[in-house]
DNA sequence: ACCTGAACACCGTTCAAGT
DNA sequence: ACCTGAACACCGTTCAAGT
């Protein structure tokens, strides 16, 4: 959680860090990793190429905040309800969209602190969240195989190019026989 | 299969273009795709930024023909045997370390119909001897769902951050829910 | 503390000019 | 046909200088 402003300066600077982010945000979901840069931000709000980096000082922390927000978005409120299925349909859903970006994530996952912090979240919500979703059904002493089985699964199927309907047989089929 | 070269001219060039790929091998292999570059290869050569282009006229077409070499030695032999999960052991090793290039291939797949043409003969080459494999074991009407469950999943597991071991773990799991 | 503009060493690509 | 060198519009990053 973020820690309280102290002062009029700090909520200034998080108002401008908000600015820059929300930036960064519209420019990754346009042109995704690629088309992020210092410079396509500074020009969005009119500043210098070299400002940014006042309160972003590497590209990898611009794109890790701006990633954490989409994913915020993206990924926050899953639907209503016990389906277990219908809770996976969501998530392969929104995660295909989101798919390049949680690649380029990946990749800078090896050379960024930041970068690798944020794809373990990701990692440890999705299967702390599949686990609650599964454990009435499934063997106390199966649970963890099941479930990290299955978040592996469809972290496969996301690299795959295949339709979307092709990659919800394949899950179903998976579902079907570990559960 | 390649073309007879039908003169000394084509002889030449065939040369040229397998130095031109060899160097890039090398800086593939050990740099990754952010390394690879016209000016490395030429550096490595002797030759003028510019000149590789004559021969490989976008990056990507370098860093196909390159990783295209890569995979035929890494992958091209696997050991012999029917022992279906020691190959996939194997499987698992050499992709593993392959996986950064793996994934700039996934990446360039998106803009370039060359690097798309590698990643389906791959995902081609992969399931085919997983199918071949698996077909004494698994029942006609589930060979297929089976084979592409568990290279879905090989898939998954290399794009995480996790132990040989664990993964071996996780993957017997799967291989013996499925069979 | 925040921002600018110049600078550095790259990148991918194009092109006119040479042999 | 092959290669060079100059050029273009970028990139990420650093830094001295201003307010």
């Amino acid at each position: 959680m973020p820690t309280m402003p102290r002062n009029r300066q700090d909520v200034d600077r998080e108002a401008k860090v908000a600015e820059i982010r929300e930036a960064a945000v519209r420019i990754l979901r346009d042109g995704g990793h690629p088309a992020l840069s210092h410079s396509a931000v500074a020009k969005e709000l009119g500043l210098a190429r070299t400002a940014v980096y006042w309160y972003f000082p590497a590209k990898d922390d611009l794109f890790v905040a701006a990633l954490a927000e989409v994913y915020a978005a993206d990924l926050g409120t899953p639907p209503a309800g016990d389906d277990v299925m219908a809770r996976l349909r969501w998530a392969v859903e929104r995660l295909t969209a989101l798919q390049p970006l949680t690649h380029a994530l990946h990749e800078r996952a090896r050379h960024s602190e930041a970068a690798a912090r944020l794809e373990a979240a990701l990692q440890e919500s999705m299967c702390s969240r599949l686990r609650a979703l599964l454990s009435p059904r499934v063997p106390a002493e199966r649970l963890d195989r099941v479930t990290t089985t299955i978040i592996v699964f469809v972290e496969g199927l996301l690299t795959q190019p295949r339709t979307t309907s092709d990659r919800l047989d394949l899950l179903e089929f998976l579902v079907t026989e570990l559960t």
